[in-house]
Formats: C-alpha cells, sequence, structure tokens
DNA sequence: GTCTATAGTTGGATAGAC
DNA sequence: GTCTATCCAACTATAGAC
C-alpha cells in the first residue's frame, strides 16, 4: 500500500518521487521524530534527515511547517481511531462488567504499549489550542475519540444484554476524560497498577448506569 | 512583598536592581508570557522584552533556559496549590452532596476564570515529560494537586457529617484525574454547562463512596 | 555586582538548477 | 515536475564594559 523507497548504500534516497507519495513518506518520518522527540524536536530539518531527503523537498511538498502539521496531525487522529475501535473481538458477555473489563483492558494494552504516541496526542492538542489555524485539529481529535468511546460503550452493553439509563455520548464524554485523565498521570508517575485500578473502578460507576435488557441476550453479527 | 520596578518616562527600566529580585520580576513576566503565548513561545527575548530589560539580564540571573523554566514551573505550582485550598469558605453543610457542590463550584470557577493558565499547566506538564531533567517538576505538579484534592475531600466530608469508604488518596486520584480531562475538553469545545455538568455527576460517584457518620454534625474552627 | 554589545547556532523559507 | 544550494530571521549564550 505505502510506497516503499529504495534504500541505497549511502543514508541518501536519491529517488525521485511523485509528490503524493513523498508526503506519505514525509508524515511516516514526522511521526516517528514526533513520537519520540516531541512537538518541540520536530523540525523541518529533522523530518528530512528521517526521511532521508534534502531539506527543500519538504518545503515543496508542504507549502509551509504548518501544513505539514496539519497533516501529521490527522495522520494520529486516524490511527488513534483505529487504535480504538480495535481489539473489540469479543461478541458476547455474561455480563456489563464482564464486557466493560474487556473493553478496558484492550484499550489499556494499546495505551501503554505506545506511550510516545500518547503523549504526543496531547502536545497536538495543546499545540492546536495555541494555533487558531489549527483549531479543527483538536475539534477532530475529540470528535473521533468521542465516536470510538460510544461504540466501545454500545457495543459492551449489547453483547452483554445491557442498556444505559443515560445518553451514551455523556457517558462515553465522562469515560473519556477520565480515560484521558488517569493516562496523563501514568504517564507522569508510570504506575501502570493503579491506572488499571482507575479504569476498573470507572467500569463501577459506568454499571451504575446501566440496568439489564429484557429477553435473551443478544449476539451481534460482525 | 514583590518588588516594584520604577517605570520611567521610556519603556525600558534603567534601575539596577539586587539578583533576587530581579529573579522573581523575571518569572513574574515569563509567567505573563507564557499564559498568552504557551511555552513554545516564551523565549528569552520575549521574557526580558516583557519585563523591560535587556536580553543579556535574563542569562545574568538564570545559567540558563532551562533554569527560567524550573522556576517558571516552580512560581505555577505553587499558584495552583494556592488556588486549590481557596475557596473552602464553607465551615458546615447539610449533606455530602451539598458539600460537594460547593467545592466543584468553587473549583471550576478558578478554571473557568483562568483558560491560559490551564492550558500552560497541561504544556508544563507535557514539557517536563520530554526533558528528563524537568521530571521533578512534573512530579511536584502531581503532587501538589493530589494533596489538595484530599483535603477538599476530606474537609467536605467532615463538615456534612460523611465518612469515605475507599482510602482518599485514591479517591482523590481519580478525581484529579476527572477534573484534568474535563478541563482539558472544555479548553478544546468551551462547553462550559457540560463541564460542570461533568464534574455534578461525578460528584454522584463520590457519593457512592461515602456513607453518614453516627453522631452529630462535626463543624471545624479553621 | 549588574548590565550591554556581540558572537554563534539553529531553523524556516526560496530562488533557481536539473 | 522534482530537488539543491543558499539566504535570512530568531534565538541562546557569553565576553567584557561600567
Amino acid at each position: 500500500m505505502t510506497w516503499t523507497p529504495v534504500q541505497l548504500s549511502d543514508e541518501r534516497v536519491t529517488t525521485r518521487m511523485p509528490v503524493a507519495d513523498r508526503r506519505t513518506q514525509l508524515v511516516d518520518a514526522a511521526l516517528e521524530v514526533a513520537a519520540q522527540d516531541g512537538i518541540a524536536g520536530t523540525t523541518v530539518r529533522r523530518v528530512a534527515e528521517r526521511a532521508g531527503v534534502a531539506l527543500g523537498v519538504v518545503h515543496y511538498c508542504f507549502a509551509d511547517k504548518d501544513e505539514l502539521f496539519a497533516a501529521l496531525a490527522a495522520r494520529i487522529v486516524d490511527s488513534l481511531a483505529g487504535a480504538g475501535t480495535a481489539g473489540l473481538e469479543f461478541d458476547t458477555a455474561p455480563d456489563l462488567a464482564t464486557a466493560l473489563d474487556a473493553a478496558v483492558t484492550s484499550l489499556w494494552g494499546t495505551i501503554e504499549a505506545t506511550p510516545g504516541e500518547q503523549l504526543l496526542s496531547y502536545e497536538i492538542t495543546t499545540h492546536a489550542l495555541r494555533h487558531r489555524e489549527l483549531r479543527s485539529v483538536a475539534d477532530r481529535q475529540y470528535a473521533v475519540s468521542q465516536r470510538a468511546v460510544e461504540q466501545v460503550l454500545e457495543l459492551a452493553a449489547a453483547v452483554s444484554g445491557a442498556t444505559w439509563t443515560m445518553p451514551v455520548p455523556e457517558l462515553a464524554a465522562e469515560t473519556l476524560a477520565f480515560v484521558d485523565g488517569v493516562t496523563l498521570r501514568w504517564l507522569v508517575d508510570g504506575d501502570s497498577a493503579a491506572a488499571r485500578g482507575r479504569l476498573a473502578s470507572f467500569g463501577g460507576y459506568l454499571a451504575t448506569h446501566a440496568r439489564r435488557r429484557r429477553g435473551r441476550v443478544r449476539t451481534l453479527a460482525r
């Protein structure tokens, strides 16, 4: 799918390339640099270096640094959305608590495996908040995450024969806020057990806003 | 308390000043710049400009930019602690829900009035996470906030004749996470009503981890 | 001890070569 | 249409003046 550059014996890839392919290659490189060194460390120069191209090539593909950043932000949001809906492999569960626990385990696994990306995600948000022209980036970030959490909540209820007694969007918003806060603190203190415990505890809260549905548990076809 | 510089007819303040006073003046200026333009926009130059001193003066007072940032971070944490414990003016309440509601109202008032500082706080955290030498800054940030939330929870229980049925530190950690997440989202969508509602909803969750204490409600002497 | 003038480094952008 | 060589601005840091 993605165009793979020909790595020559030397560091520099000398191949000429259509601009669209270059763009995705550069965003790939930008993502690597950003996850490792943060937004502040993501300079046009370092992205060019990482991609193995000359500095000016980046400016040929993107009007300016802001445009590169916007593309990077879009990429991150998309990959976040992918990670969110993935790992919902179950299609039945004895009760809501079990379903929520499975969802939490899956979610936390993803988070714990990608601290750099998580941190980067917060940086993208704050960066977008400081630059008016990137306002839509932060909006989209939350829109995508919100939708993902809603889907998880709906699925968890469906496979465990429960219904939510509070509007799912509001429930999802609160869940998202809690997960965000727990993740940020985990990035600081590194206490995975505590984070996991907090998420489980919040699952208990969610359960207080659900009740068992009448009739047999419905199995979802995927 | 704080030394007040003599503003001359020209922009520049030409007064000589002991280095300790200069330091606090410069941190004041740095805080203003940072709350307005963010960490990335807080350059040594802009701080010097804002303070009305020459560029080199900053480097005379602080070994390098990192030292200035560390001082700035310390200042923010301290002011956070002050804002946290302030606004706990009540010393009795009919029940826990009322006490928590008062605390939430006070807290949210502070947050809503200082969006720049809130955003800056997140930036400080992520910045500290990217620079090993600032690790203690993020730690202290959470230590102070954690303690403040614990005090609020303890006070709310005390004045309303309730006891917590879960360890207060853990309860405080979950509260802090939730508030952090709600605040960050509010910075993005600006929906104060939604944020306020979410905090109130979380108050309901907290109440499920408390029970009424035997005996009459104790009134705290301050 | 306090501040000014200046050096040196890094990074974003562009004119023009191929 | 794609890339290279170069320019210019902004920033941090320091040597030395007062």
